[in-house]
DNA sequence: TGTATTAGAGTACATTTGTTTTAATGAAGT
DNA sequence: ACTTCATTAAAACAAATGTACTCTAATACA
């Protein structure tokens, strides 16, 4: 892994490759060489090829030779995080072992539509679902296809947005609470409108992000 | 917003599209046109232009006029997941709102170094990790800029890796539970070799990715 | 059936773009 | 002061590429 700052560049080759990511994270395509050279404040367009092979060397890009706007930064390729293996929250029982697969974070951000809401109060504390948390959720196109103790987001009109287990019973939708001290809440399915649908918890456990 | 497979769009243009997708994911470029013709079994650029039109008249992608390889899908900002507002988890307060801000989580996978455990057990239960939870952690360099409280995972030679609350008093080290059921671990400082430190908490409740 | 519309094939052209080559400039070292 | 090396400028070239145009085939529609 290469730190943003190598010292294996040179300033005018990390100056260049520094542009390069913010460009392609902007228009999400690779620039040209004279657009580069413009950046730069280059009037030809040899030095950023120079340039451009000396990063391609020391493995921070590539290219299709001879194709347009090609490149692709070899260095940004964070697909997930590694997953270590099992931690023990009970005993002391599984070992720290190596990389047994990636969390893949991105696919969630790949998926459309989805969004986050963040938690107020605790009414799903026995879900784990606490005062703070944000939750990920997707939202609901047919809330006939809801099954019985899916995590739901859901607008009673009039009085607001609440997250709940979804229990439908007798023709009357429950909206109950993973918390004794809150009563459930009885609705006609024509009163409600659901937003989402609970796919994951995200909790901040530091100022690091 | 977009659902991945729109009815705005006809099949030649869906298709397309996806494979654009595709493509840009993997190579972090735009392709050209005909490229496009050649995955799509096409002989000539028109019909492909023809699509882009569309798409880009629908609002799925643009591109720079005359540029090579400019495409920008517009859709795919994955900058973030929006955070629509806040939901009540206690009574009926919040109201949904617009999006607020956005929570990146991409920015996580941007630091280095992190990386995951997945949770066993019901330790730490009442501090809302339950089992089966991922654990985002950052390794710990330095053990004394530890705080008391902070979540750590350690592991203690012998017998294994555990996901506690760092307590130090007294010159010893108390790995803590969050479940009344566990008593604390008292160890020596040399005993235990810290791993993580917890970032975040990251909970899967759908199949859905 | 006949017409209108759309999609695709084929072609051609101008621009963009990567690449190469040569010369000029500047810095560093001897 | 001289050489040597790296950087830049300048120009030219060929390939890649976007775009426009015409023609044909397929499709939809009345």
């Amino acid at each position: 892994m290469k730190s943003p700052i190598d010292s294996n560049l040179t300033d005018a080759q990390n100056e260049l490759y520094g542009w390069i990511k913010k460009y392609m994270k902007e228009f999400q395509h690779s620039p040209s060489i004279r657009q580069m050279m413009q950046a730069m404040g280059l009037k030809s367009p040899a030095p950023i090829q120079s340039r451009l092979k000396h990063l391609q060397e020391k493995g921070y890009i590539s290219w299709q030779e001879g194709k347009a706007r090609t490149m692709q930064i070899v260095d940004e390729i964070i697909e997930g995080v590694p997953i270590m293996g099992s931690v023990a929250a009970g005993g002391l029982i599984e070992t720290y072992s190596d990389v047994q697969e990636n969390l893949d974070i991105s696919e969630v951000l790949k998926k459309k539509n989805i969004f986050a809401l963040t938690v107020n109060g605790d009414s799903m504390i026995d879900a784990c679902i606490a005062d703070g948390d944000m939750v990920l959720m997707e939202p609901i196109t047919d809330s006939y296809s809801l099954r019985n103790g899916t995590i739901v987001s859901a607008m009673v009109p009039g009085l607001g947005t609440t997250l709940k287990y979804f229990v439908k019973r007798g023709g009357k939708i429950f909206l109950e609470a993973a918390n004794p001290e809150y009563e459930p809440i009885e609705l006609n399915l024509e009163e409600v409108v659901f937003q989402g649908r609970l796919l994951a918890v995200w909790r901040k456990c530091s100022n690091y992000f």
